[in-house]
DNA sequence: TTTGTCTTACATCTTTGGATTGATAAAATA
DNA sequence: TATTTTATCAATCCAAAGATGTAAGACAAA
């Protein structure tokens, strides 16, 4: 049962008065969307988005202040099926990587034409996620670089290679906030047998106790898990 | 210094001779590039990588074996500036995404019309990153789900929120490895009140030791650190 | 067969870590 | 002003962690 006939519900949030004014005018004029509510305050959006629940919301993120990404976040949380598209006067990578990740199923700039905006409340509307070209380059460079990083990390010299099986099983219980009782427990072994395995661990990692040993094998390579109290 | 003139090199890795054939012919009379060498084979790519130092190379990604996938890795290992462009008979969202964390410069299915990889190649060739519009729609559902699993855990409650400023810097320490000596010798206190700062940590956080400390501040937002050893 | 590595295990000893209680002074808050 | 929170420090006490040396059985490689 979908409805295709009821126009679009917009939410707008911006801190600008005048180019919330503007903004609006154009959805107005120039879309078939509706404009349910508006403000220039980013707490005060959270309230309406719960109020009025529109289908999207027209997000002003600025750089210096982070309350547009944190009001994202918050409004992802409430997992009201709510669309945030980001409005923005920054290209920049590492804003437009956060946004994206928080959520936002869209990030248009503020000096792009007032069709690219539209088209993007259309895309998004009809739930597909929508960036520029020039933006989706822009991320991705800073996705494969991030991604570069952490590659290159490893692969100095991975001391967790010097491991043996039975002392990989013992530090991967190690990175689950066991101490020499629980792994012993799991692992069907005495806890002095365990001490010889972690004492080996410290020396092969180079490493004085059993934190460093398990950050060295966080930053390098082991899978993280929860921690069993 | 660029070159303007020459045409920019090619190499054709797919292990599909026919459809290999047929992409070599299709660049060869619509483009404006150099096919230099084709392969069918993924380890032969490599040693054709290194030998012709192409600019860009076609790989072809098959979805069962994923051969493709760790030849790219090998490529940009080898750092010489090569660019990759998947070609691949797959949409799969996690492909995809795979292909581009390893550092692939485009996507494109070998369903789209030839006109699509030719755009493809120019705009990589000019050193952009280039999705097809469909695809990247689906990159970022992806994307944005790996993200969501993350953050639904640290949802819940964060009990790092309890702490004073003092205890985050304390904890702070204790993720870098540090031991009281260490941290008491950082932050210009005695030893016991860092002892007492941990051990109201341990409350707050409720958890038995300083490592299962650690591992909740890690799993709940606490930046990561190199080791202080 | 010998050599070496891995896994298991124990004893001993020292150091570090963690729990608890109590106390003081400054600062924030009601 | 009174109250609470925060940051500081100390003394104990016990448990846990870590260092070191030794050694036996299993197993694989030379």
């Amino acid at each position: 049962m979908r409805e295709f006939k009821r126009k679009a519900r917009v939410l707008l949030i911006d801190d600008n008065a005048d180019h919330l004014r503007g903004v609006k005018e154009l959805i107005t004029l120039e879309s078939s969307y509706d404009v349910v509510a508006t403000t220039t305050s980013a707490s005060m959006g959270i309230n309406l988005a719960k109020k009025y629940r529109p289908d999207l919301i027209l997000m002003d993120v600025n750089m210096p202040e982070k309350d547009g990404l944190q009001a994202i976040q918050e409004i992802e949380k409430l997992d009201l099926g709510i669309r945030v598209i980001c409005l923005s006067g920054y290209d920049d990578a590492d804003l437009i990587f956060r946004a994206m990740k928080l959520g936002a199923k869209s990030y248009v700039l503020k000096t792009m034409a007032s069709a690219q905006l539209i088209y993007a409340m259309d895309e998004v509307a009809a739930g597909k996620i929508y960036l520029p070209t020039a933006l989706t380059s822009r991320f991705f460079e800073y996705f494969q670089r991030s991604f570069k990083e952490e590659q290159t990390v490893s692969a100095e010299e991975n001391l967790l290679t010097y491991l043996t099986s039975r002392e990989e099983e013992v530090l991967d219980l190690l990175t689950q906030g066991n101490n020499y009782k629980g792994i012993a427990g799991k692992l069907f072994i005495s806890e002095t047998t365990v001490k010889t395995h972690v004492n080996n661990i410290f020396q092969k990692l180079q490493v004085n106790d059993r934190t460093q040993a398990v950050l060295y094998a966080l930053n390098n390579g082991f899978k993280r898990h929860k921690i069993a109290v």
